[in-house]
DNA sequence: GTCTATAGAACGATAGAC
DNA sequence: GTCTATCGTTCTATAGAC
């Protein structure tokens, strides 16, 4: 096989850089040296710092969002109103999957997605596009139907809620290594999270 | 009354300015131009930036920590197995209020807790102390009682579930102001965040 | 496409006058 | 306790040789 891109190493050191240290902390020499390339490199390729990190969150969030709306297409395929349950499955799922195989990039994928959605700095804000938001409401219409009682402000409460637990999750488990005992597989955050998240979107409506 | 007192001013500024921008995207002299206080006078009353930070964090997370302590008191003076909805709503609520009266302190405390959660920076992880884990361990055994068939790491999982919402929430709300109609108010979104996060605390364990 | 070299700006910290 | 002035560092971006 060839020797990888420089183009993409860059993006390889970048997404790991960016996960770890945020998108401030991270300078321009720090992801070349990683890379093993040039400092140069990152203008001649991207452009710019700010347009190197709209390149490394796009190839994070692609992937996650198409197998957001594939899951719900299956579940769509099977009955027209899917289940609160199966819901909550098809949209956190994604969240909790490594992105790509091969490496540990899973904890490192959620952990680039909670130092996205935290991250006050406005480069950071470019994460969602228009691919984003049609699975967000197509999901929003098909939970609508399973929870017909609920007022659309509380079901985008709680969509949120789950975007909240899938991405802080991982986060903390990765600040600090397994404290003691055995340390919870990967999987198994994964069903706790739906555990979690489907029966808090089981609610009934809060009451004014 | 006195004019307020410089340190109190950068305090201020400074939380301000943490909470918008993250540690790393404020620059000091950005916190003093705010605070309409000198350079210098950051170094001279806190010694340097991350100095700064640490006191900026106790201020806005130890009233937090106190209200969690005292409404779990509160909950134990009337039963010794409080209901999983009271421990919610007790460990919840000082999430949501406002730390501070008189400003709209409230959505700029809830930024400020998640560019702390969520921040990689070493700095930034400074927020934690023995208060705030006697604290969490204290309501973790109480959970435990109410809820005796979940294990300790699933239950674990859980009240970082709460924290996950409880910070998460409102940033969101800040950043996109309200899109239309109505726009929920902040106790609204307390409200629903109690219903979710009681239904997801009671919800049963996860079989393996 | 990849490199060296550097411009130009911003940063945190501090010395020392008042 | 507050100020000015500045030191030394680090950053992004880019010009220009190869």
């Amino acid at each position: 096989m060839a020797p990888i891109d420089t183009r993409t190493q860059i993006l390889d050191a970048a997404e790991h850089l960016f996960a770890e240290r945020g998108f401030r902390g991270t300078s321009v020499r720090a992801i070349t040296d990683r890379a093993g390339a040039n400092l140069a490199a990152v203008g001649y390729h991207f452009g710019s710092k700010a347009e190197l990190l709209t390149a490394v969150i796009r190839r994070v969030v692609d992937p996650i969002t198409a197998a957001q709306g594939a899951g719900l297409d299956r579940l769509l395929a099977e009955t027209a109103d899917p289940p609160v349950a199966g819901l909550v499955e098809a949209f956190t799922g994604p969240l909790f999957d490594d992105a790509r195989a091969g490496d540990e990039s899973g904890a490192r994928t959620s952990r680039l997605i909670v130092a996205i959605f935290g991250d006050p700095a406005e480069e950071m804000r470019s994460w969602t596009g228009p691919a984003e938001e049609a699975v967000r409401d197509r999901y929003q219409a098909a939970f609508q139907r399973a929870l017909p009682g609920l007022s659309p402000d509380e079901l985008w409460f709680r969509i949120r809620g789950i975007l909240a637990v899938a991405a802080v999750d991982r986060v903390e488990a990765h600040n600090q290594p397994p404290p003691a005992g055995c340390p919870p597989t990967a999987s198994a955050a994964r069903h706790w999270a739906i555990t979690f998240l489907a029966a808090a979107m089981s609610a009934p409506p809060t009451t004014a």
